[in-house]
DNA sequence: GGTATTTGTTACTTAATTGTTACAATTTAG
DNA sequence: CTAAATTGTAACAATTAAGTAACAAATACC
């Protein structure tokens, strides 16, 4: 398993804490952005990343309330480890029930740090579909790496908004995603187009998807989904 | 590692060179053989030598014969070095096909003979898996020691960052590799530059690269990959 | 220290993606 | 069955990304 370059997303309003941590997972390998308020992690489509490390003691927003509105409002399950300073049971449990993989008690080694990052990364690998270069459903090969579909020993190139839809919906497999989860999940927060915007995408979609467009279901009412 | 003490065998039918080199790798530490012919290097046992230096143009069997048996029918791969005084790209690229380690061109110095010896030794050394001064790709090869290509028998300098970048998108055929990623692993961590400079650097290797430019890719929002 | 080479920046051009709209087709509700 | 609502989609527009030439800065080399 390559865990190395796996993305992820810092949230947290220390600036200090956020470099040290940016630092230590960049020499490690991995790709990290950060966001210093749940407002700004929400700009950065954190259902992109492999994984979010969520301080739960932050500014208007607190990182049990981000968790909640990602897992509950966006639908978004990326795998979360809570930074917490708190080291209460109860503050541990309330992560839990929000969904969180694993949690760091401040203060916390590098080591500790490092070690609990590739815990979740190796589980949301090997449990779920995610992680693997080529994903396959029935018909349809998808390369995460190239960001392009493989059907019928032919390729097929992908936007990057294609591609984002298209995986979200196959990860999703007949679950309804409406016009505004889809535009929150991989627009992000702030990005202001019409609904119909998401139509669009998924025509082309659909046309780029050839004798499986017709998977790619719309529920009258409701959103999109795919289902074979 | 000690380097001094190593065994080295020179077969080269010219006296007077096997004396220079002989003089030269010896004052260096080195303990050497001559033989002037393929058919007196075989005798020698060359298996038990730690490097061949190997002269191609010689008397009833050339270099690239005794090369050849040396990998295929005896199955000995001890490092070699091509002593070429044809210095065509094509000359050089059969001397690899046949599984040379590196090359020098007559004439050379005494400095050039003893730096590539030294770098043959402590690459066949550490790793015993990539130790080749050229890895080919489809038609191209990349000459890893003097940091540049070869294509269409054409020699193409490269700069520092130009090889840096090619031979990482080459390592990684495939694999798309994002602006940031190349200024991570090339630029470093701390080295602050624009992300167009990426751009600019790749516009230069496609033109050296010739016919084989339009294999260096861009994936529009996701960053370069090479892909023949 | 001066010259050549490499490397980076910028501005502009070209290309690709993404969004909007208008209208057609389909679906739903009554 | 029909009108209203919803969705599909083609054509165009806007936006964003990438290619590249020309110049500037930095670095390496005498």
């Amino acid at each position: 398993m390559e865990l190395k370059g796996k993305r992820i997303l810092i949230v947290d309003d220390e600036e200090d804490l956020c470099e040290i941590l940016q630092y230590n997972l960049s020499s490690e390998g991995y790709q990290t952005e950060i966001a210093h308020s749940a407002e700004e992690a929400l700009k950065r489509s954190p259902g992109n990343f492999d994984l979010v490390l969520l301080d739960v003691m932050m500014g208007p927003i607190s990182g049990f309330k981000f968790a909640d509105k990602l897992r509950k409002e966006l639908k978004i399950d990326v795998p979360v480890i809570f930074l917490t300073a708190k080291d209460t049971e109860n503050d541990i449990l309330t992560g839990f029930s929000l969904g969180a993989d694993d949690y760091i008690s401040k203060p916390f080694s590098v080591n500790e740090l490092t070690a609990r990052v590739k815990a979740v990364l190796k589980r949301s690998y090997t449990d779920k579909v995610n992680s693997k270069a080529i994903i396959q459903y029935n018909g349809i090969a998808l390369d995460t790496v190239r960001k392009r579909l493989i059907i019928n020993d032919e390729r097929v190139e992908l936007t990057k908004k294609e591609y984002e839809i298209l995986r979200t919906l196959l990860e999703n497999q007949g679950i309804v995603f409406s016009r505004e989860d889809l535009l929150m999940r991989i627009w992000g927060q702030d990005v202001i187009v019409t609904e119909r915007t998401v139509d669009v995408n998924i025509t082309r979609l659909r046309t780029k998807l050839g004798q499986f467009g017709s998977s790619l279901k719309n529920k009258t009412g409701y959103g999109y989904f795919f289902e074979f």
